[in-house]
DNA sequence: CGCTCCCTTGAAGCTATTCAAGTTGAGTGG
DNA sequence: CCACTCAACTTGAATAGCTTCAAGGGAGCG
């Protein structure tokens, strides 16, 4: 029993069985919801984190002037602020942009599983500071990459995450977003990202329209856009090329980890 | 024994006194550095994270066109990369603004701290989860506010900040800056800031130049801007209404100042 | 004194926005 | 099945915002 979220995880740290079933039973309240629906509204402080496992939903803010910024998108195994419960209260709202199906699960339970389990603790700690290393990269385009290229590098970005945990392995899968959402992820007015998007078809780097995208080539799209996936910390811990340092996690193999992180001292209370 | 540092923590978390001997153990190893010296660099994986107990430092990224692109800085009582060791490598470089006086903390024992002392732990939390607030409002900014507003709600920003470390609480104090940095900040070319910021002087709502800017009157440039300080989640543990946050910092006198901050249960010192 | 870094200004041109008016396609009810 | 509707998309034209190139000025420092 395991879904995409756990999936995940365990691509961040070693889980074991014991790991992987208190992740099930926490996930496994599930809802539906249907596109367009706020799961978290800005300036409330929700007793439940939500695990997305189908649909897309995202993050966004909306101006005084009530323009929309989209600051993150949650694909399948992703969750959302599982951590904003240390923090006063929500500064952005989450809704869903497809048909959705999430598993609450009560911040309580999530403190619970970081206290006790020092591998969810860990893959946790990894979601959240990945989540930071993609608004870097946002932040990186928004400001210094031309329009064509950001957005392709978004496309990249999505299909990368997507494939991570096993979605989108072929070309055929659609990414379901409007060029509005487009251009309130880039930044830029829907009018212009639609002229982008038109050249980008032109020049075959993606194809598709009206709420579904594909890519023939995602190669291709990468050397277009310059993306390159290190930000996404994707690769499996004790694959790492860098030289040996002190600093312990990644290259370590899993008998050093659980030497170093499984002990039950290491998380007192 | 304290610094800025610990200061910062204690905004952030009830540490007893011996949170803060322990920290104050921490950083009691201080170098200097003089300005425009990389602490970090993009690719490597460092040993230790770094504090700024004096000066500014930036976390930036080149780009293959050679441009430069500022995430965030860091400000006396800011550390950097607290928790870089659990990712793969560094995807940007940090980089001193000014000379600066930091103190290095072997990662080994940042781990030790969040692992014995639990408030330790919830401020350094804290602290990440702040950084990505920071990150998403400037991802706003970028893409949704007009370069001017973009540019105030900056200032508001870093001065906010300093003021919640006692630094800046009267408008003498020089943000250290060049045009060059602003415009990497902003995504914009330091030409067209050269002229935002002549249009913020003749509108009095910042002064100086050539590294130094002051702010006249910190509540006109905060209307302006639009600036709401909720994001950097200053307000105490327990305090979290909206008015009272908004209403905080800003305004306040040096004596409300330490009237709220200042109490010596609140600095264990 | 002369260097360097930072700031300033002008002009030309590109990029992106805004406004406005269609078109297309999927879904809905008759 | 067809008309109707609505949201998503498309296109054009005018213009604002911003960049780039280029040249020069001023402050601080050795």
């Amino acid at each position: 029993m395991t879904n995409l979220f756990i999936q995940k995880l365990c691509l961040r740290a070693p889980l074991c069985d014991a790991d992987v079933n208190a992740l099930a039973a926490a996930t496994s309240r599930i809802q539906h919801y249907d596109a367009g629906q706020d799961l978290i509204t800005e300036g409330s402080k929700p007793d439940f984190a939500y695990i997305i496992l189908e649909g897309f939903a995202c993050r966004y803010r909306i101006m005084p002037d009530g323009s929309r910024s989209i600051l993150a998108y949650l694909v399948p195994g992703d969750g959302c602020d599982l951590h904003a419960s240390i923090l006063n209260r929500m500064v952005h709202s989450i809704s869903t942009l497809t048909p959705c199906t999430v598993a609450p699960i009560p911040y309580r339970t999530i403190k619970e599983l970081a206290a006790y389990r020092p591998n969810i603790y860990l893959a946790l700690w990894w979601s959240v500071l990945v989540d930071e290393s993609i608004l870097q990269e946002w932040l990186v385009g928004v400001g210094r990459r031309s329009s064509d290229k950001q957005l392709a590098h978004f496309f990249c970005e999505v299909l990368t995450r997507l494939q991570s945990v096993g979605l989108a392995l072929d070309t055929s899968y659609r990414i379901p977003l409007t060029q509005s959402e487009l251009a309130d992820t880039a930044g830029l007015s829907h009018v212009h990202v639609q002229r982008v998007l038109t050249d980008l078809r032109k020049a075959k780097l993606i194809e598709g329209g009206r709420k579904g995208w594909t890519v023939p080539d995602l190669t291709r799209l990468r050397a277009f856009s310059g993306f390159d996936p290190g930000y996404l910390h994707l690769s499996p811990l004790g694959e790492n090329s860098k030289a040996e340092t002190t600093a312990d996690l990644s290259n370590a193999t899993r008998e050093d980890f659980l030497k170093k992180f499984g002990s039950s001292d290491f998380f007192p209370d």
